[in-house]
DNA sequence: AACGTTACTGGAAACGTTTCCAGAACTTGC
DNA sequence: GCAAGTTCTGGAAACGTTTCCAGTAACGTT
């Protein structure tokens, strides 16, 4: 392995003047400088990481700290998320949380052991309070985090999200306009103070705009976003405690491809006899029988503000900023219209 | 930010005495080590990797070098791959790559970069030569590789597989013994010296095996396992070419998911009128309408045995190892007998 | 001719560890 | 009571960089 310390002897010069020819900074001749990036071709040089990162006590590296990797729209978004950085020069290190654990402390804490120079944060809670934030001391952005329970000041976040709120009510009022009345919700938690409770929020406001009684027999919690045994479970014990609905509202697509088949399962065929509409957009939605009526999220255009937002944050720390991207509706064939 | 010196500072020890007592060394008595260890807990101590890493010349990271992320059963996989290479203590970077990009070239140049300790592939391609093989310089496991072109000696490779020839030979019978004889096939690449290819030998085999005569007519490639309207589109092509199959193998999940979808735009009903067998077992196709009958590759088994085979192989280095996992059927609504 | 600039270069400290070597303080065995 | 271990500890080098400081040489200016 050679060394900076090589390139200087075999030059003639001082491994300084190497260093500086490497990082490329103005001061030095031209002669010199060819004379060394010369001699680091021809001796095969490959930088040391670790030594730079000692000195520098810092690293190239950002983490993403995702909960429930499994969910398949957060898949495609890693999978976006992975390339860009990469791209743009830095690499990504993956960690997995359970749902138990403390999302901000094991980031304070990698952060400090693995000199990461941000963090990405993925599926998480969406009520930090100013205290906790101050234990993360690295650039950081929160992907499909929204500030709803309004705990944090716009200048202390930065985040990537739809409006989950604002989402879940376009599905509802999709199924209202349809002449859906009595409508059911599947979601993993009605109050876990995230994707799921503000999508929750969304269908009660819904509903409530409709002038539609909130029923609490309607509502389903699978616990989990990706767990489809759960999700089966969860839509099996709706269907027999009250199955008078005429419509289903997933919060996710994949909820809604699983209570699809418990549907069918219980001899009440998608969408003849309920309607189910789902916030995603999966492309896999587009395949499914019946395919989904779902309000996409656009994907890429997240993936790629995800990466850019935390090098921006890198570059300019402090400088923080909100991106919220419209979902869309994709009309498919799990909806139809009633006669209310 | 704490480190080993502060510590001896504050416990007017040496030096090398905290890092002994934190790397656990036997000599050392218990009444320092105790107040060492106090005081790093005190002092709220974290070590500093970038020194550790530069002066042991190795890291604690593990990269993933993976061709076509999308894929489910991938994604699955690496959930439990880097669920296992954490929990040991390691630390896992992904990285992906494009199908045209050579897996070897860059795995053995990020090694050398960013001192990694180990390499895992998947999803490359299956003819890696002797003299490919010697540019990795570093513990490297193949998942979801088998060395069926034979150009590798099994003391010069690790590997975690399925037999991929034999699961697609089992599909095939299956379809064989419901009285199917027009059996067409879903592939990506009938000759990429990868799994697909893999997988088509094992058709052509169990066809001629039950005495079947090969029909080019019947194949259809998709050139990708994760993208939807290729899928889609490969599919639509062979039913206007050639309807006449009763049944299709679709040699991953994702592919026979698609394929019904095409049939079914195409007036054509799963299982009614054709039968769909495929590989892979996704949690999600136990799920769909029909559910599929598919070959479960036992996906928890295969991720833990690729971290437990590289840290292995870490440890031990030069001790290879080859593991071939069997898939089990699992039957669905996909498929129905016919009178052959 | 003396002086201040400018352009370039070398030396050396520092980053936070690990590890080798040597030495001090005890034990043990005879 | 002395040599030979044993057990524990400290000092210091090394890992490969970056960066600060000082210094030299060449060049214009006055």
């Amino acid at each position: 392995m050679t060394s900076i310390k090589d390139i200087a002897l075999h030059c003639g010069v001082a491994i300084s003047t190497v260093s500086r020819v490497l990082n490329n900074h103005p001061d030095v001749s031209q002669d010199t400088r060819d004379r060394v990036l010369q001699a680091a071709e021809a001796l095969n040089y490959i930088p040391n990481t670790s030594a730079r990162n000692l000195v520098r006590s810092s690293s190239d590296t950002i983490a993403l700290l995702v909960k429930g990797v499994s969910n398949p729209f957060f898949s495609k978004l890693i999978k976006i998320i992975d390339r860009e950085i990469t791209l743009r020069g830095y690499t990504l290190e993956l960690h997995q949380m359970d749902t138990s654990e403390d999302e901000l402390r094991i980031g304070a804490q990698l952060a400090n052991e693995r000199k990461l120079i941000g963090i990405l944060f993925l599926g998480g809670r969406f009520n930090y309070s100013p205290e906790e934030m101050a234990l993360i001391h690295v650039p950081s952005v929160f992907c499909t985090y929204t500030n709803s329970f309004g705990t944090l000041d716009a200048s202390a976040y930065s985040s990537v999200a739809i409006d989950d709120k604002q989402a879940a009510c376009d599905a509802v009022d999709t199924l209202v306009s349809l002449g859906h009345r009595k409508i059911a919700i599947l979601t993993a938690n009605e109050n876990d103070k995230s994707i799921s409770e503000l999508r929750f929020q969304g269908y009660k406001d819904a509903l409530e705009k409709h002038g539609i009684a909130f029923d609490p027999n309607l509502v389903a919690n699978t616990g989990t976003f990706s767990d489809m045994r759960a999700i089966y479970e969860a839509t099996s014990r709706l269907i027999r405690r009250d199955s008078s609905f005429t419509a289903i509202f997933a919060i996710a697509d994949l909820m809604a491809i699983v209570a699809i088949k418990a549907l069918s399962d219980h001899g009440r065929s998608v969408p003849q006899d309920s309607s189910v509409v789902s916030i995603d957009g999966l492309d896999l939605s587009e395949y499914t029988l019946p395919t989904l009526t779902t309000l996409v999220q656009p994907t890429e255009e997240m993936g790629l503000a995800c990466a850019k937002s935390i090098i921006d944050l890198i570059k300019h720390p402090g400088k923080h900023r909100q991106f919220t991207f419209e979902t869309v509706l994709r009309p498919g064939g799990s909806v139809r219209k009633i006669n209310g």
